[in-house]
DNA sequence: CTTTGATCATAC
DNA sequence: GTATGATCAAAG
Protein backbone atom coordinates (compact mmCIF):
# COMPACT_ATOMS: atom_id res chain seq x y z
CA UNK A 1 0.00 0.00 0.00
CA UNK A 2 1.29 3.50 -1.10
CA UNK A 3 2.04 5.93 1.77
CA UNK A 4 -0.86 8.38 1.47
CA UNK A 5 0.74 11.65 0.56
CA UNK A 6 -1.36 14.08 3.35
CA UNK A 7 -3.09 14.06 6.27
CA UNK A 8 -6.44 14.20 4.26
CA UNK A 9 -5.76 11.50 2.04
CA UNK A 10 -4.57 9.09 5.38
CA UNK A 11 -8.24 10.36 7.10
CA UNK A 12 -10.17 9.34 3.79
CA UNK A 13 -9.06 6.13 3.89
CA UNK A 14 -9.23 5.35 7.29
CA UNK A 15 -13.01 6.63 6.59
CA UNK A 16 -13.34 3.96 3.89
CA UNK A 17 -12.09 1.13 6.28
CA UNK A 18 -14.92 2.40 8.86
CA UNK A 19 -18.04 -0.81 8.39
CA UNK A 20 -15.01 -3.24 7.62
CA UNK A 21 -14.84 -6.41 9.29
CA UNK A 22 -11.27 -7.24 10.24
CA UNK A 23 -11.46 -10.61 7.91
CA UNK A 24 -12.06 -8.38 4.99
CA UNK A 25 -8.98 -5.74 5.21
CA UNK A 26 -6.66 -9.23 6.20
CA UNK A 27 -7.74 -11.12 3.06
CA UNK A 28 -7.14 -7.95 0.81
CA UNK A 29 -3.63 -7.78 2.31
CA UNK A 30 -3.42 -11.66 1.55
CA UNK A 31 -2.95 -11.88 5.77
CA UNK A 32 -4.09 -15.34 7.91
CA UNK A 33 -6.68 -14.14 10.19
CA UNK A 34 -5.81 -15.33 13.97
CA UNK A 35 -8.46 -17.58 16.20
CA UNK A 36 -7.89 -15.50 19.32
CA UNK A 37 -5.64 -12.42 20.28
CA UNK A 38 -3.20 -14.21 23.12
CA UNK A 39 -0.81 -15.45 20.96
CA UNK A 40 -1.27 -12.05 18.55
CA UNK A 41 -1.59 -8.97 20.52
CA UNK A 42 -0.42 -7.19 18.21
CA UNK A 43 -2.34 -8.30 15.00
CA UNK A 44 -4.90 -5.62 14.77
CA UNK A 45 -2.50 -2.52 15.11
CA UNK A 46 -0.13 -4.23 12.07
CA UNK A 47 -3.31 -5.07 10.02
CA UNK A 48 -4.72 -1.56 9.81
CA UNK A 49 -0.89 0.15 9.78
CA UNK A 50 -0.68 -2.26 6.65
CA UNK A 51 -3.77 -1.54 5.39
CA UNK A 52 -3.71 2.37 5.20
CA UNK A 53 0.09 2.55 4.38
CA UNK A 54 2.28 3.25 7.54
CA UNK A 55 5.82 3.57 6.91
CA UNK A 56 7.30 4.02 10.28
CA UNK A 57 9.43 1.48 11.35
CA UNK A 58 11.11 0.72 14.96
CA UNK A 59 13.25 3.85 14.28
CA UNK A 60 11.12 6.30 13.56
CA UNK A 61 9.03 8.96 16.24
CA UNK A 62 5.52 7.95 14.85
CA UNK A 63 3.56 5.40 12.11
CA UNK A 64 3.59 8.27 9.42
CA UNK A 65 6.56 10.45 9.75
CA UNK A 66 5.85 12.57 6.74
CA UNK A 67 2.52 13.31 8.10
CA UNK A 68 3.46 13.97 11.77
CA UNK A 69 0.64 11.45 12.04
CA UNK A 70 0.53 8.14 15.29
CA UNK A 71 -1.67 5.60 14.27
CA UNK A 72 -3.29 4.50 17.31
CA UNK A 73 -6.11 0.99 17.38
CA UNK A 74 -8.06 1.47 19.93
CA UNK A 75 -10.62 -1.83 20.75
CA UNK A 76 -14.00 0.00 22.13
CA UNK A 77 -17.11 -1.79 23.46
CA UNK A 78 -20.95 -1.39 21.98
CA UNK A 79 -21.13 2.34 23.46
CA UNK A 80 -17.63 2.94 21.84
CA UNK A 81 -16.07 3.08 25.00
CA UNK A 82 -12.48 2.38 25.19
CA UNK A 83 -12.09 -1.30 26.43
CA UNK A 84 -8.19 -1.20 27.59
CA UNK A 85 -5.56 1.46 28.21
CA UNK A 86 -3.48 2.96 25.47
CA UNK A 87 0.52 1.84 25.40
CA UNK A 88 2.73 5.31 24.50
CA UNK A 89 6.12 3.98 24.69
CA UNK A 90 8.72 3.42 26.96
CA UNK A 91 9.60 4.98 30.48
CA UNK A 92 13.45 5.21 30.47
CA UNK A 93 14.33 4.64 33.59
CA UNK A 94 18.41 5.20 32.99
CA UNK A 95 18.48 9.04 32.76
CA UNK A 96 17.57 8.96 29.29
CA UNK A 97 14.35 10.51 30.10
CA UNK A 98 13.77 13.65 28.20
CA UNK A 99 13.89 17.50 30.59
CA UNK A 100 11.32 18.37 29.87
CA UNK A 101 7.52 18.41 28.29
CA UNK A 102 8.36 19.47 25.17
CA UNK A 103 10.99 17.20 23.97
CA UNK A 104 9.37 14.29 25.53
CA UNK A 105 8.64 11.06 23.56
CA UNK A 106 5.14 11.41 25.37
CA UNK A 107 4.37 14.41 23.97
CA UNK A 108 5.58 13.91 20.94
CA UNK A 109 4.08 10.67 20.20
CA UNK A 110 0.37 12.24 21.14
CA UNK A 111 0.80 15.74 19.26
CA UNK A 112 -1.27 14.23 16.45
CA UNK A 113 -2.91 10.50 16.86
CA UNK A 114 -4.87 8.98 14.64
CA UNK A 115 -7.30 6.83 16.66
CA UNK A 116 -8.75 3.98 14.79
CA UNK A 117 -11.83 2.23 17.01
CA UNK A 118 -11.93 -1.36 16.45
CA UNK A 119 -15.54 -2.97 17.90
CA UNK A 120 -16.18 -6.24 19.08
CA UNK A 121 -14.94 -8.85 21.32
CA UNK A 122 -15.50 -12.03 19.92
CA UNK A 123 -13.28 -13.42 17.03
CA UNK A 124 -10.47 -10.77 15.59
CA UNK A 125 -11.95 -11.51 12.14
CA UNK A 126 -15.19 -10.13 13.26
CA UNK A 127 -14.51 -7.13 15.09
CA UNK A 128 -14.97 -4.38 12.96
CA UNK A 129 -13.44 -0.99 12.24
CA UNK A 130 -15.29 2.27 13.42
CA UNK A 131 -15.01 5.90 12.49
CA UNK A 132 -11.62 7.35 12.69
CA UNK A 133 -10.39 10.58 14.78
CA UNK A 134 -7.57 12.75 14.07
CA UNK A 135 -6.63 14.10 17.50
CA UNK A 136 -4.64 16.86 18.56
CA UNK A 137 -4.70 17.33 22.38
CA UNK A 138 -6.60 20.40 23.53
CA UNK A 139 -4.94 22.90 25.47
CA UNK A 140 -6.66 21.35 28.17
CA UNK A 141 -5.98 17.81 27.62
CA UNK A 142 -2.14 19.01 26.84
CA UNK A 143 -2.14 20.37 30.44
CA UNK A 144 -3.29 17.04 32.05
CA UNK A 145 -1.17 15.17 30.27
CA UNK A 146 1.85 17.54 30.76
CA UNK A 147 1.31 17.90 34.74
CA UNK A 148 1.07 14.23 34.76
CA UNK A 149 4.51 13.33 33.22
CA UNK A 150 6.30 15.88 35.27
CA UNK A 151 5.22 14.38 38.19
CA UNK A 152 6.04 11.12 37.30
CA UNK A 153 9.43 12.42 35.66
CA UNK A 154 10.75 13.92 38.76
CA UNK A 155 10.56 10.65 40.32
CA UNK A 156 11.96 8.53 38.08
CA UNK A 157 14.91 11.59 37.53
CA UNK A 158 15.20 11.00 41.43
CA UNK A 159 16.10 7.27 41.02
CA UNK A 160 12.46 6.71 43.19
CA UNK A 161 10.77 5.18 40.53
CA UNK A 162 10.67 1.88 42.59
CA UNK A 163 7.67 3.91 44.28
CA UNK A 164 5.84 4.26 40.94
CA UNK A 165 2.77 2.17 40.39
CA UNK A 166 0.44 2.37 38.05
CA UNK A 167 -1.88 4.44 40.38
CA UNK A 168 0.06 7.38 39.66
CA UNK A 169 -1.60 9.60 37.28
CA UNK A 170 -4.69 11.08 36.31
CA UNK A 171 -4.76 10.57 32.62
CA UNK A 172 -0.82 9.45 32.11
CA UNK A 173 0.23 6.20 34.33
CA UNK A 174 3.60 4.06 33.97
CA UNK A 175 3.27 0.18 33.93
CA UNK A 176 5.50 -2.75 33.63
CA UNK A 177 6.02 -3.76 29.67
CA UNK A 178 8.12 -6.03 28.80
CA UNK A 179 7.94 -10.18 27.98
CA UNK A 180 7.80 -10.93 31.63
CA UNK A 181 8.45 -9.39 34.54
CA UNK A 182 11.89 -11.63 34.47
CA UNK A 183 12.90 -9.19 32.16
CA UNK A 184 15.31 -6.54 33.45
CA UNK A 185 17.25 -3.62 32.40
CA UNK A 186 19.97 -1.67 33.95
CA UNK A 187 18.61 1.97 35.81
CA UNK A 188 19.57 4.23 38.16
CA UNK A 189 18.36 4.84 41.52
CA UNK A 190 18.46 7.40 43.76
CA UNK A 191 21.91 6.89 45.22
CA UNK A 192 22.42 7.18 41.36
CA UNK A 193 23.91 3.68 41.67
CA UNK A 194 23.13 0.86 38.62
CA UNK A 195 20.38 -1.60 40.06
CA UNK A 196 18.13 -3.54 37.73
CA UNK A 197 14.59 -3.79 37.48
CA UNK A 198 11.58 -4.37 35.21
CA UNK A 199 10.88 -2.75 32.22
CA UNK A 200 8.29 -0.16 32.18
CA UNK A 201 6.24 2.08 30.04
CA UNK A 202 3.46 5.10 29.95
CA UNK A 203 0.20 4.62 29.17
CA UNK A 204 -3.06 6.31 28.58
CA UNK A 205 -5.93 5.29 31.16
CA UNK A 206 -9.23 4.40 29.71
CA UNK A 207 -10.88 7.31 31.07
CA UNK A 208 -8.62 9.52 29.21
CA UNK A 209 -9.13 7.95 25.85
CA UNK A 210 -12.90 7.00 26.62
CA UNK A 211 -13.06 11.28 26.92
CA UNK A 212 -11.04 11.91 23.55
CA UNK A 213 -13.12 9.32 21.65
CA UNK A 214 -16.32 11.08 23.32
CA UNK A 215 -15.32 14.51 21.89
CA UNK A 216 -13.96 15.72 18.35
CA UNK A 217 -15.41 13.88 14.93
C1' DC B 1 -16.74 -4.50 36.19
C1' DT B 2 -12.44 -1.89 36.53
C1' DT B 3 -7.68 -1.37 37.29
C1' DT B 4 -3.06 -2.99 37.98
C1' DG B 5 0.57 -5.79 36.95
C1' DA B 6 2.10 -9.46 33.56
C1' DT B 7 2.68 -11.19 29.15
C1' DC B 8 3.04 -12.53 23.72
C1' DA B 9 4.88 -11.95 18.86
C1' DT B 10 7.93 -9.78 15.71
C1' DA B 11 11.71 -6.71 13.56
C1' DC B 12 16.20 -5.18 13.91
C1' DG C 1 18.52 -6.40 24.16
C1' DT C 2 15.31 -2.45 22.48
C1' DA C 3 11.30 -0.89 20.35
C1' DT C 4 7.15 -1.91 17.66
C1' DG C 5 2.09 -3.59 18.02
C1' DA C 6 -1.04 -4.25 22.20
C1' DT C 7 -4.17 -7.67 25.20
C1' DC C 8 -4.22 -10.99 28.95
C1' DA C 9 -5.22 -12.24 33.52
C1' DA C 10 -4.98 -11.63 38.39
C1' DA C 11 -6.67 -8.43 42.00
C1' DG C 12 -9.68 -5.29 44.01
Amino acid sequence: MRPPTDRDELVSRARDLAGRPLSELATGLGLPVPVDLRRDKGWIGQLVERALGATGGPRELCDFPHLGVELKTIPVDGGGRPRESTWVCVAPLDGSLARSWDRSRVCRKLARVLWVPIRGEGPPGERVVDRPRLWRPTAAQEARLRADWEALAELIELGEWWQLTARHGQVLQVRPKAASSRELVWVLDEEASWVRTNPRGFYLRRSFTAEVLATRG
